[in-house]
DNA sequence: CTGTCAAGTTTACACCGTGTCAAGTGACAC
DNA sequence: GTGTCACTTGACACGGTGTAAACTTGACAG
C-alpha cells in the first residue's frame, strides 16, 4: 500500500492466509513472521496490529476470489427461488475459503473492537445478500406469508452463518457438498409457501 | 469441595455467575476475586485454573436450576411431536442461564483444550436430547423419510446450538419467546413429514 | 565514488493476564 | 499457648502483543 516493500506485504499476507487456513490455531505474529521469512518486526511494518493484519488478509483472500463473480450467477437469476438457491451456493462454497480468518477474528471479537468491527462488517454484506434473495421470493410471491422480510432475512442469515457450517462441516462431519443440499433445503422449508 | 472454607467457594462461583452474566465480557481473575470479596489468590485456592472455574460455574449454575426438572415434561410426552416442541422449549429457555459462561468457555477453546473438552461434553448431552426427540419422531413415522435419523439428529443439533441462539437474540434483536417459537417452527419444517 | 534514503534486522523493553510461590495474619480448637 | 486452617500480601515467571532505537544493506542520485 504505502511505502514498505509491496513484495514483502504481500508474502506475509499469503503467510498469513497459509497459516489460518492450514487449521493452525493459536497463530502468532511470530509464527506469521517465520513463515514469511521476514522479521516479527518487518510485519509490524506493514500492519500495525494483528487485528488489521487479520482484517488485510481477509481483503486478500477476496481480491483472490472474485468475489463479485461468484456472486454474478444469483444476481441474474430469473425466479426468487433460483436467487436464493444460487446465493446459498455462491455463500456456502465461499464460506471455506474465509473460514481460517474467520475464526481467528471471531476469537478475538471479545477483546478488540476493531476485529469485532471489521468481522461484523463482512457478515452484514451477507446480510445484504440474505434481504436480497428474500425480495426476490417476495416479488414472486413466494415467500411464505407469515413471515414479514425482516424475519426471513434474520433467519436465512442465521442459517448461512459460519458458524453453523463450522457446526456441520467440523463438528458434525458433513461434507462441503452436503452442508450445500441441506441448507438448500432447508432454506427452502423455512422461506418459501408451502402450498404448490 | 475440599479443604477451604466452602462458604468462600460459592461466593466465588456466585461473584464469577453474576459477573457473566451481567454481560461484561473480558472476566478476568481479579474481577471476579474483586467481586467475591476475596484476594485473587484465594480463587486459585478454590480453582487451579480459570477454566475449571466456569466449568464449576457450569455446575453450580446447573444445580441451581434443578435441569432434569426442565427437561421432564419433555421426556414423558407421549407423541415424537410433543416430544420435539417440549425440548426446544426447555433447552432454549435454558440457553440465556448459560449463555454468560459458555461464551467465555467458548471463547476460550482455541486455547484450553480442557475448555474444549468441558464445552463439547455439555454439547454432546444436548445432542443426545435432540438424538431421543428425533427417534421419538422416527417411532412415530414422522421424521422426513429422506433423513436418515443421525442427519435429523446433527441438523436439529445445529439448529439450536448456542450461537445461532445468540445470533437471533444479540444480533437480530428477537425477544426469547420469538426465539423459542420460530424455532419450534423450524425444527418442525426441517424433520416433519410433509403430508398432513 | 560517495552520500542518503528506504526497507528490514536485531535487541531490548513495557504491558497484561494467568498461574506459582512463600511468608505472614488471625481465628478457633484443644 | 500452640497448632492449624483459610485466607492475605507481595513478589515473580511466562507468553503474547506492541513499541523503541540502533544497526545493516542495497539502490539510486549527484
Amino acid at each position: 500500500m504505502s511505502s514498505p516493500n509491496l513484495n514483502t506485504r504481500t508474502r506475509i499476507l499469503d503467510a498469513t492466509w497459509k497459516l489460518l487456513e492450514s487449521g493452525d490455531l493459536q497463530v502468532r505474529m511470530s509464527d506469521i513472521a517465520k513463515a514469511a521469512g521476514v522479521s516479527r518486526q518487518a510485519v509490524y511494518l506493514h500492519f500495525p496490529t494483528r487485528a488489521e493484519l487479520l482484517v488485510a488478509t481477509t481483503h486478500h483472500i477476496d481480491a483472490a476470489h472474485d468475489v463479485d463473480g461468484l456472486l454474478a450467477a444469483s444476481r441474474a437469476s430469473k425466479s426468487g427461488r433460483d436467487r436464493l438457491n444460487l446465493f446459498i451456493e455462491a455463500w456456502g462454497n465461499y464460506i471455506p475459503s474465509i473460514y481460517g480468518v474467520g475464526r481467528a477474528l471471531m476469537a478475538m471479537q471479545d477483546h478488540d473492537e476493531e476485529a469485532r468491527k471489521a468481522w461484523a462488517g463482512r457478515m452484514q454484506a451477507v446480510r445484504h445478500g440474505c434481504e436480497a434473495a428474500v425480495r426476490a421470493l417476495e416479488n414472486d410471491k413466494d415467500l411464505r406469508p407469515d413471515l414479514s422480510s425482516e424475519e426471513a432475512t434474520d433467519l436465512l442469515w442465521m442459517l448461512l452463518s459460519v458458524r453453523n457450517w463450522e457446526h456441520l462441516t467440523r463438528q458434525s462431519g458433513w461434507s462441503q457438498q452436503a452442508y450445500v443440499e441441506n441448507m438448500k433445503d432447508l432454506a427452502g422449508k423455512a422461506l418459501l409457501v408451502s402450498t404448490e
